[in-house]
DNA sequence: ACAGCGCATTGATGAATGTCGAATCAGGGC
DNA sequence: GCCCTGATTCGACATTCATCAATGCGCTGT
């Protein structure tokens, strides 16, 4: 049984990213790379970004999987995906009696959109 | 007609990419999710996003092969994997004389950038 | 207790990907 | 013309990945 945690967002996350400088700005060293290039990755597939846009756009910042499951491929698929996700740090997920609610990690958007931020 | 030149940016330029609603905004449709997709996954490779890295970070905007090809793999695959790049529309090739330059095609970082904006 | 539903895991398979060495192409200087 | 250097292309290989059907697990009514 893990905690139970009501705070929306905002709380010290262990799995934070911090990783990044604006790309326009310095160039990543190999381990940075690595480590950011693995959130692209998840987000590189055309039925994971389609579940993670309609997590990040859903009502309440959360959806259930039931609400996001048709998006043309099998339930299992979508499971699997959904995993992919969830590892690369980019959603977390939470069991409420019969559904799971997946949302989208605080402050990892922000981190992506910083690194490809124009500071032109 | 009237020639808007020496813009340093937003010139209406073909192989831009419109394709992007902010994405806690709306979920993207498949369509959407597929070209768009396409761009995470050019960056979903540590090596690729190094290499992207170290070409938007360059003087001038612009980097030379030769400037940027130490990387950890074997020059061939510095080529392929610019090679990907460019075909993803997240780079621009041109050759003068002897050596050949890359830089950030317009318009793309900030499109990218857009997608993941924190509307919060 | 049992049946039913939601979601995750397992195992298998065909396709895509990253990597290299060798070969090839393109320019510049001798 | 000939060679040297920079960069791309080719062929091959091992690994990873996306996908599915079948199965397992957790929770909820009845």
């Amino acid at each position: 049984m893990s905690k139970v945690e009501l705070l929306p967002v905002l709380e010290p996350d262990a799995d934070a990213v911090p990783c990044c400088p604006p790309l326009s700005e310095r160039a990543l060293t190999a381990e940075e790379s690595v480590r950011t290039a693995a959130m692209f990755k998840a987000l590189g597939d055309p039925v994971r970004l389609r579940l993670f846009s309609l997590v990040a756009s859903a009502e309440g910042g959360e959806a259930c999987v039931c609400d996001i499951s048709d998006v043309g491929v099998s339930q299992p698929t979508v499971s699997h995906h959904l995993k992919k996700l969830r590892e690369a740090g980019l959603l977390t997920s939470e069991r409420r009696g019969t559904w799971v609610y997946y949302r989208v990690a605080p402050s990892v958007l922000a981190a992506m959109g910083n690194l490809l931020a124009t500071s032109s």
